[in-house]
DNA sequence: GATGAATGAGAATTCATTCAT
DNA sequence: GATGAATGAATTCTCATTCAT
């Protein structure tokens, strides 16, 4: 084998490409992603056979990515509000943390080239935290509603807070707690 | 000048935009649009001067157009969980109505190409309404928080109450009522 | 209407297309072919929607023009060995006065990028003749083969010749006559 | 030098080349070709300097299959009908046992990709047989006529004989007679 | 004012070829 | 010798915008 493609580059190729579709969605140029990368224009080609396909795997590396920041150090064992609490605040400092991941996620969530597919299977990441959430509204106002509605509310509120304190980031802390409180309240009511 | 432009006109030429942008986002040709609209490509030039004069139109005039049809038959007079179902229902049913109005305002509002001054005009039609919100919580979850933060809160719950009646048509009545009850709940808490 | 699309353009088109096809074949590239028109590289796309358009219209004008020579001043009431000698001269000053075109028309012929429904539409054009030649070997060699195959034969006898002539001009007279009296010879037997 | 190349491997590539050139013509993409011939694309390089070698590589070495084939069992002392009766013969049955070889034949014939050197050393396989025929012919039509437009002819009229039987292959007897019925009354007329 | 042909700057790919492994 | 990743020039096609009619 001559040289593998490397691993290192393909997760260039795509760090590269959230930061351009953050701002220019789905019509970021493919030699701005593969320049921003450090490679040249052919070379992106090798790592994804086309720009729709380079999009989908970048909707779904960050919808993993994202699942999985939900997931660490969750407590299991804890009450249904501190569970939500913890994924609410592992929502919020995944995306202060990484913003272009976010802007990316939220303009391809929009998007017609993400394949139904792959839409679904990203929102398989979550349907351990979306059912829990389920649980926790056995008797609130979104009772009986797909854990998937629940779970779309959740990230809604949860990018709606992620926004503003983008816009006024020292506000970061208040901004957190009043969504959680707000979607708390509007679950368990 | 001889003939003034014709509103009807600018008014299919939006129509036809709010139709492509819905689905193609800011990616939707001019000359498709002018198609859409029964008129030729040149003469969209004529009412817009460019395409992003067009797209920041666009957004401003479907705000307004929702904005106006918040307060149509508002009940300033009830108390304030009235007036905010009234909202609510209104924006639900006005979704529902249009649904290419829906998904182009929601795929502009994600865009780099709407100039920030627009998207705060753009706001600004809601200011009433968001101040009527705030009061509602002045002791609630959002206390404290802009009314700026509780309409944007109040959009997303409703945008995504909106998606899930649009995949599921039957369950309208059902949905309209828990995202309200969860919002209200949310706020009011 | 602004201004209808120019048949001389698209003429223009064709032409430079014969050109450039004859010796680069389909690898030809619309920008030369544009450039060779005197056209803007997107010009082209005003007049043929992609290539493939404008290979499979050049192939049939061709075909087309080809069969219109091939018919002026066809004398019907002479007899069937002076209705084919008609033929076969015509065809022979026809590939001599546009070699482009004759160059052009071999690479196409020989090209998947041409349908079969135009390969079909082209050879039509030279029905009646085909069916001419048949006639006037009721009982030579090719006595039940399709007009098809004796119209064939005589395009490849033609064609050959032509390249001779390409290559020593001066000695066309000669090789009009000898591919000529092959022919005939080989028909009438 | 360690190993040297091997044979197998580069008949493999010929083979491979023929496949796609066949259809493709000279735009068959040699990343296809070497994949064609269970070799990955680098070491297509190894056996042909470039492309164009490659493809030159591959006319010859077609021209000099068939020149061999049109050679076996050459009954030298027959009378010139026998012989140029099995010339006629083995062609035909050289074009219907190797498709491909015949196909990537007529696309690189019509090709400019293919040197003038070798188009001649390519048509010097079939000197002989030219004369033979040239020989046939001292009285007929193609009197005076080069031995190397005798012997295009012979393969204009094969090679339309075969595009024929390909077509219609259970026919394919009768067109393998008529043909060489016809090429036999046109020169010896 | 309306039209749509003309323009040319991008944009996404493709592909022959090189060369580090 | 074999491999296949890397390269970047070349190619087809799109599209906002202009302007002659």
């Amino acid at each position: 084998m001559a040289r593998p493609l490397s691993e290192e580059k393909r997760e260039a190729i795509l760090t590269s490409a959230a930061k351009l579709v953050a701002t220019l969605s789905t019509g970021a140029p493919t030699a701005g992603i593969a320049k921003g990368a450090g490679l040249s224009e052919g070379t992106l080609f090798n790592y994804f056979a086309n720009k729709d396909e380079l999009l989908n795997q970048l909707y779904l590396e960050i919808k993993a990515d994202l699942g999985k920041a939900l997931l660490t150090a969750y407590p299991s064992n804890a009450d249904i509000r501190s569970q939500s609490l913890h994924v609410w605040d592992s929502f919020v400092e995944w995306g202060a943390k990484y913003p272009m991941k976010r802007k990316a996620m939220r303009q391809l969530s929009v998007s017609e080239r993400i394949r139904e597919e792959n839409k679904r299977q990203g929102a398989a990441a979550f349907s351990d935290i979306n059912r829990m959430l389920e649980k926790s509204i056995a008797a609130g106002a979104l009772k009986g509603r797909s854990s998937a509605f629940v779970g779309a509310i959740f990230e809604a509120v949860a990018e709606t807070t992620l926004e503003f304190i983008a816009r006024d980031p020292k506000e970061r802390e208040r901004y957190k707690q009043s969504g959680f409180e707000f979607f708390w309240n509007g679950i368990s009511g």
